[in-house]
DNA sequence: GTATTTTGCTTGCGAAACTTAGCAAGACTT
DNA sequence: AAGTCTTGCTAAGTTTCGCAAGCAAAATAC
């Protein structure tokens, strides 16, 4: 949860790139690189751990984590199914409630023409 | 990427509950969760986001999304919609109409009772 | 050996997250 | 009807992100 300055500068010299190669390929600055590196960012935004991700080929989620944002759990395969259902959009229902959802979506499409 | 603020109050009144409950569960102040369903906060942390989910039930990867974050490659909600998971049941949900699915949810749930 | 470029860094600064304190309108008591 | 509690909201303040500008040391060029 601390001190991952040293990993990012670990990270950045394993590739042997600049601090101004990185902004160049992020569009971070690399005034913003350098407090990154030494410690003085608490917790750099996921767009911004996403785009260091790319350039030096980490997991987004492994830089998400190392900062200390919460991940998604790791889902089981009947989890996974049921992310195409509406609860996991709209929050838990039951099964009445989401025949009914979708019926009323049904209907809100047919009056929309 | 824009609008989300009446999907979380969707969200909230769906389930019934009051800003001040939510603060209880979740430590976020009602007076940020107020400026969030009315549109005046552009991107709430991940950690907010992570504690809404858990309350409102919804998957945190929908919330990250929503706000525009990026979302781990292999679990983005479009390519699942692509490959048809969620498609087959019930279609690609504009953000208006999950809006309106919440709302004639918590209608749903007000009049059982 | 000096001039120029490169590199990492610090210092303000604006923007945005998030809080505390408090207000006004509505709902519930008595 | 008056008083109290609830509910959503706004205003002001703190903190952090992230950038532009600039500086000194090191590297490179001349």
């Amino acid at each position: 949860m601390e001190n991952y300055g040293g990993y990012f500068k670990a990270l950045r010299e394993s590739k042997g790139m600049t601090l101004r190669e990185v902004e160049k390929r992020t569009d971070v600055s690399n005034a913003y690189l350098s407090q990154l590196e030494s410690g003085k960012i608490k917790q750099p935004s996921p767009l911004t751990l996403h785009k260091l991700s790319e350039t030096y080929e980490v997991g987004y989620e492994t830089l998400m984590e190392k900062v200390g944002y919460p991940v998604p759990e790791r889902l089981s395969r009947k989890q996974e199914e049921d992310k195409g259902s509406i609860a996991y959009r709209v929050g838990s229902i039951t099964n009445d409630e989401e025949v009914e959802l979708l019926n009323y979506l049904k209907f809100m499409r047919s009056r929309k023409k």
